[in-house]
DNA sequence: CTCAGTGTTCAGTG
DNA sequence: TCACTGAACACTGA
């Protein structure tokens, strides 16, 4: 579920099951929130027999170049997955009540299936995933509003210490504002803040240079590794918050620190007093 | 039965 | 106009 990490996992599963196939067969759900103003006949019609072309992504936004024509782009929401038979066996099996092995998955919203046989389906249970259609997603709405994507393009210490400078607003808040870096979400922001020893309701303009490179260093860290091990919570080191926040584990850092919860931005935000100034 | 939730948008405020 | 905040959205699972 989906951060930059897990979207990008899904990004790679689309890779290696879509990319260089044409699509033989579409079934689409009938469901107008997350097919927004697409109807599904029309979709049907842009992607049987054309060819994906390639899977990309930005921040949390992923979209597979159709033919020439233009992109299917997808944002998988709190609750989407990008699955095929082979991935749903080998790594996401254990990962959701909801994958109970069947096949089309629950939730299926879109499904493809391609000249090779393979198949990739798109499933969302709470409907706040949406898949549309762009000629160049990068030019248009939603991904060309996003800020950098620290995997893809993230800026240099000096060039974030100066983006940091410029804000007034909570930390943990811009964060998870995806106009100023795409990809974090809640968990990410809170792990990102912890290991950077930083009070996440600091005002983003008030960290000194040395917390702003501490910052930096923590987000490229936190998701590159996140991405080296697909995602998988399981690969994550043992002392990272993300085990101890929910849970039997939940309250007290590896390292003996309590852990204390506090809503900003609407979110649910945990951190450590005693690490984080 | 109630409520939180790995996300985004939009109305309202300063 | 900009930056920011908080509520609303939809639905499952605890």
């Amino acid at each position: 579920m989906p951060e930059l990490p897990e979207v990008e996992y899904a990004r790679s599963v689309a890779e290696r099951a879509a990319v260089g196939r044409r699509v033989r067969d579409v079934h689409v759900e009938e469901d107008a929130i997350v097919f927004e103003n697409l109807p599904p006949d029309l979709l049907r019609k842009r992607l049987l027999g054309a060819e994906v072309r390639a899977a990309r992504r930005k921040g949390k936004q992923l979209w597979l170049e159709i033919g020439s024509q233009g992109s299917l782009l997808i944002h998988l929401g709190m609750t989407g997955h990008l699955r095929t038979p082979d991935e749903r066996r080998l790594k996401l099996a254990a990962d959701t009540p909801l994958d109970d092995g069947r096949w089309p998955p629950r939730f299926a919203k879109l499904h493809l299936v391609f000249d090779d046989d393979g198949e990739l389906v798109f499933t969302n249970s709470r409907r706040f995933g949406r898949v549309r259609w762009r000629q160049d997603p990068r030019a248009e709405s939603p991904v060309a509003d996003l800020g950098f994507d620290p995997l893809l393009e993230a800026p240099s210490v000096a060039e974030f210490q100066g983006m940091l400078s410029d804000r007034k607003g909570v930390i943990k808040s811009l964060l998870l504002n995806q106009r100023f870096v795409a990809g974090v979400g809640n968990w990410i922001a809170d792990e990102v803040l912890f290991r950077a020893g930083i009070d996440p309701r600091r005002r983003a303009c008030d960290l000194t240079l040395d917390e702003s490179r501490a910052l930096h260093e923590s987000l490229g860290y936190v998701i590159e590794f996140a991405v080296s091990v697909d995602a998988d919570k399981r690969r994550f080191p043992d002392d990272w918050l993300f085990h101890r926040r929910w849970g039997k584990a939940a309250g007290v850092t590896t390292g003996g620190d309590a852990i204390e919860f506090v809503t900003i931005g609407g979110r649910t935000t945990a951190w450590v007093p005693s690490c984080q100034r």
